[in-house]
RNA sequence: GCGAAAGUGGCGGAAUUGGUAGACGCGCAGGAUUCAGGUUCCUGUGGGCGCAAGCCUGUGGGGGUUCGACUCCCCCCUUUCGCACCA
């Protein structure tokens, strides 16, 4: 026998391989030799990386040590697992990152995606590896197009607000069973403006593609020259910058490729209801879609033709509307203004459209517009009412016009008090809000409605309609409630407006003008119509180029237009077309990987229909573990995707992740000096009063006196997320050389919940380390190599302390509260620290519950314990229930509530046994002496409270 | 402003349905082993008073419900995150 002692770096480096050669994680596949369909599956999904130039840091692998301990642990549990992982590497980062180092990206993607697959083995991750795709891939990016063809070859039909087949909607135009209606919106021959083949050939086609679920439109978009793209607004900061780089946005109008996610805007909300999702991010994407309900009312304009269409929530105060704006944006803006006010109407837009997000965000407090000189007429009261021109209103929602009932509505009645215009109450406000408003005093009411401008105010709440009738319709005395309804049935009989409901959700723009995003497969037509490139033709490939910087110039260019004219002109049927040269945006290849991953080398389909069953289920993904700042982008825009996908029946399910779980930030101290420029975190040095310079990251709690110190200057330290930019990132890669994989692993999960943020300290890691170690020296003998384990069956105590870490542990797995999880193992192990040799049935035991977190170390034991199979799918321990009891209990015992003390009793013993011998308890009883036993509370098993006075 | 989550020792965090607050780990203190450092092992460790037995106090603050509250209810404070002129 040799000495043995806990050699990590070539027992990880070892099972690493083991595992690859033996293909350990590999899924199989309903058809493959060897399915086994009898057994339940489980899909547990990481949200996959973009595969950057700096690689992994420790905050990273967080949610990925998770979910494969969950993998790992319903393997035991004998499920079929599937667990792949990819990369994400179209975009703008991988772009960015191939300029700035000066090759082409496509090799920057390779080196970068090499690096973190490479950082990911390290961690004995049980991907299914085979699995492995790129966004980037041709074979991938091929059905990404495919995919936005259905999308381009789509309408939702209103009937069933379902996804059908253009072709079916043409179908039905064509046979007159549907007619346009004068907004050129398809309905019923019966109730259409127009016939369909009365149209032009042009119209036609415009018509239908007015209907796609991918369109052209000419929007304002999110301009941004230094990157030489538009944006999403997503992709906006509050500052009006750029989320990435942090660089100006302008808007400007631009032709652009949306897809049309508000006509699945209800869908996607109430569907939300299905999934079992965190309540935060369920309301995220709540607030997101942003559903109201209100109406829509057309006012007259005085002396003309057009009508202003404005969207309202609060129909039941249109008798309090006493002037009207239009966003500056707004069509009608230049039909209506006078000839006295068109001078300073054309400043005033001009200058709002070239105001920045960020000047508009610095002057919230103030109002500013001008008036049109032109006036509309309240539909309810035929009142002249002043239309106004301000920037307040957004052309973005609803209908970028708004009735202004400054009464009633804190931002008219800011504007009216600006500008002086009328204020009439038409909802009487509560009590409750007077009494506030007025400091309590009595008068409050009479007051108000003498003034209510004299308030900063205004009263937006619900109440009872007041000064609201005309002489078909009364409002007064109504709820809010039902005074909406009341009016709307009105608006509607007479032909005025309607009920709506309407969304803050806007259609996705979906073009990008740079490089490294998916060609688009349109073709272009020189009479201005697309056509999709048929399916026989895909993959559309990126082309070649030397030159893939983007044009950061005002004049929005996509890169593709300096492709070859080989590339961008093609011939269809002998007719010449030109390819779109726009790209897709970095959503597109994650909107649909995980179809992919069921079947990635599929060349006929984007996924086998049977295999996409199986895996996907009935509540599709089983387990998805990302970040919660994907909640509003990514889980949206995939779930817009798949519901396309579903409703053309081509996935089975009707929501792609059917769990969703965040994981948590890893915080770290970061230091930034007197100017607030962040240092290196790892180089700082704490200078104790006196005493010699440390490292940082030893210090918990600077004592007064002492500094932090950067290369001599002073620093001070903060915490934030672990990041490149807060200077503070950890890298894993000098963890596995200083304490191994596993100890990364189980520190990672030891530090607390995943679902919490929670701070680094590399300090710490030396806890979970030791574990590690005294696991070993409980296995061997360090000086012999001897294995420490006996045949003997183990004392009652140690069965029972088994049993019960056997349940703490699997329903701490099923809670994936894997830091309570360690703890109850770190228990065990510490018993078994006085035991000479550990008898094998615990052994085995111990061993499978600590594999799917140390899983290395485990494969080891395991193996030295005579087993010649790798763990990874021996069955998970199971406890037997009647071990669990113990003989002898502890009762907790109180006296009025107060704990006084406890005594052991026997299990069986009857609440009157216990309360004798509690009684009987010399320290207890001192505190019953000479009172009256009024109640005794027993709670079995636990406690006894003997309430005395 | 709206929406969501969270406040527990020096630190990370425990505490299924209300039932011994602080499991487990770090750190710290004392001791053993060691030439020494490290490692390992043992003991202690919320705060206050006390030689001790023990007593008091304690989960952001203030009320309440209850035999009993970190847990439930009301009010307030703080922090983090998301949205934000959405009519």
């Amino acid at each position: 026998m040799t000495a043995r002692t806990y050699d990590f770096k070539s027992i990880e480096s070892k099972w690493q391989a083991v595992w690859q050669q033996r293909n350990t994680f590999r899924a199989l596949d309903p058809g493959d030799p060897g399915f086994d369909g009898s057994k339940k599956k489980f899909y547990v999904l990481d949200m996959f990386p973009y595969p950057s130039g700096a690689g992994l840091h420790v905050g990273h692998p967080l949610g990925y040590i998770a979910t494969d301990i969950v993998a790992r642990y319903r393997r035991m549990q004998g499920y079929n697992v599937l667990h792949p992982m990819g990369f994400d590497a179209f975009g703008l980062p991988a772009e960015q990152y191939a300029i700035e180092h000066g090759v082409h990206p496509r090799e920057a993607t390779a080196t970068n995606i090499a690096n973190m697959r490479r950082q990911l083995k390290a961690l004995g991750l049980s991907y299914d590896w085979d699995r492995e795709l790129s966004t980037t891939e041709v074979d991938y990016y091929r059905w990404t197009q495919w995919i936005f063809l259905q999308l381009y070859n789509s309408y939702v039909d209103p009937r069933d607000q379902k996804a059908h087949p253009v072709a079916e909607l043409e179908q039905r135009l064509r046979s007159g069973e549907l007619g346009l209606d004068a907004e050129g919106q398809p309905v019923a021959a019966a109730e259409a403006a127009t016939r369909f083949a009365e149209l032009a050939e042009r119209d036609q086609r415009a018509a239908i593609d007015g209907q796609r679920l991918a369109y052209l439109a000419e929007v304002a978009v999110n301009w941004c020259p230094a990157l030489g793209t538009v944006l999403a607004n997503e992709e906006v900061t509050d500052e009006g910058r750029s989320e990435r780089g942090n660089h100006p946005v302008f808007r400007r109008p631009l032709k652009q490729w949306m897809l049309r996610i508000t006509s699945y805007a209800e869908r996607l909300l109430a569907d939300l209801a299905t999934v079992d999702w965190p309540e935060s991010v369920r309301a995220l994407q709540t607030n997101w879609i942003g559903r109201s309900e209100g109406a829509l009312c057309d006012f007259e304009v005085v002396g003309g033709q057009d009508k202003i269409r404005v969207y309202t929530t609060r129909p039941d105060t249109l008798f309090g509307a006493t002037y009207m704006v239009l966003a500056p944006e707004h069509p009608l803006v230049k039909v209506l203004t006078t000839a006295e006010q068109k001078t300073d109407v054309e400043a005033y837009c001009l200058a709002a459209s070239r105001r920045s997000e960020v000047d508009r965000q610095a002057e919230t407090k103030s109002k500013t517009g001008v008036f049109s000189g032109a006036y509309a007429i309240n539909p309810v009261n035929a009142e002249r009412i002043p239309v106004w021109i301000a920037d307040y209103v957004l052309m973005g929602y609803g209908t970028g016009a708004i009735m202004a009932v400054p009464a009633h509505d804190q931002r008219d009645f800011e504007f009216a008090k600006q500008f002086e215009l009328p204020v009439r109450v038409v909802v009487e406000p509560t009590k409750a809000w007077l009494e506030e408003q007025f400091a309590g005093q009595t008068d409050g009411r009479t007051r108000y409605l003498a003034d209510p401008k004299q308030l900063d105010q205004a009263f937006a709440g619900q109440g009872c309609a007041v000064n609201s009738a005309n002489p078909e319709v009364s409002l007064d005395g109504l709820e809010t409630s039902e005074a909406k309804r009341t009016i709307t049935a009105w608006l509607a009989e007479k032909g005025l407006g309607r009920a709506k409901v309407n969304y803050k959700l806007r259609d996705w723009l979906f073009s990008r003008q740079r490089y490294w995003g998916e060609p688009f497969p349109i073709l272009h037509h020189a009479a201005g119509y697309t056509l999709g490139v048929s399916d026989q033709d895909l993959p559309v490939l990126l082309p070649e180029m030397s030159d893939f910087s983007p044009t950061t110039t005002d004049n929005p260019e996509p890169t593709l237009s300096r492709a070859a004219e080989s590339w961008r002109e093609v011939t269809v049927d002998g007719v010449v077309y030109q390819r779109e040269l726009n790209t897709m945006p970095q959503w597109a290849g994650s909107c649909w990987y995980y179809l992919r991953f069921i079947d990635p080398k599929n060349r006929e389909r984007f996924v086998d229909r049977q295999k996409e069953r199986y895996w996907m289920g009935a509540n599709g993904i089983d387990l998805y573990v990302g970040g919660v700042e994907h909640a509003n982008l990514h889980l949206l825009y995939a779930r817009f995707w798949h519901k396309v996908l579903y409703d053309l029946g081509h996935v089975s399910t009707a929501e792609p992740f059917g769990r969703l779980f965040n994981q948590g930030y890893i915080l770290a101290d970061y230091y930034e000096d007197a100017r607030g420029v962040r240092v290196p975190a790892d180089e700082v040095q704490y200078d104790s009063a006196g005493g010699e310079l440390i490292a940082a990251y030893e210090v918990s709690k600077a004592e007064p006196g002492g500094k932090f110190l950067y290369q001599g200057q002073e620093v001070f330290r903060k915490s934030g997320k672990m990041g490149k930019s807060l200077k503070n990132v950890v890298n894993p890669d000098d963890l596995y050389q200083s304490h191994g994989c596993d100890t990364l692993r189980l520190y990672e999960m030891y530090m607390g919940p995943v679902e919490t943020s929670k701070p680094w300290n590399t300090r710490d890691i030396v806890g979970v380390h030791r574990f590690l170690l005294r696991v070993w020296r409980n296995f061997f003998d360090i000086d012999s190599g001897e294995l420490l384990v006996s045949d003997e069956a183990p004392s009652d105590e140690l069965t029972r302390a088994l049993h019960k870490t056997i349940k703490r542990v699997t329903d701490d797995m099923d809670r994936m509260r894997f830091n309570t999880a360690i703890a109850a193992l770190i228990e065990l192990n510490n018993q078994l620290v006085s035991v000479d040799r550990v008898p094998r049935s615990v052994a085995d035991a111990f061993v499978l519950m600590l594999a799917p977190i140390a899983p290395h170390i485990c494969e080891e034991l395991w193996q030295a314990l005579g087993h010649n199979q790798s763990l990874a799918c021996e069955p998970w321990p199971s406890y037997d229930e009647a071990l669990l009891a113990d003989a002898m209990i502890n009762i907790v015992v109180q006296i009025k509530g107060k704990t006084r003390g406890n005594v052991s009793v026997p299990a069986e013993a009857t609440e009157e046994e216990i309360r004798q011998i509690a009684l009987a308890d010399e320290k207890i009883n001192k505190h019953v002496e000479g009172k009256t036993i009024r109640k005794v509370i027993y709670v079995p098993g636990r406690l006894i409270n003997i309430v005395a006075t």
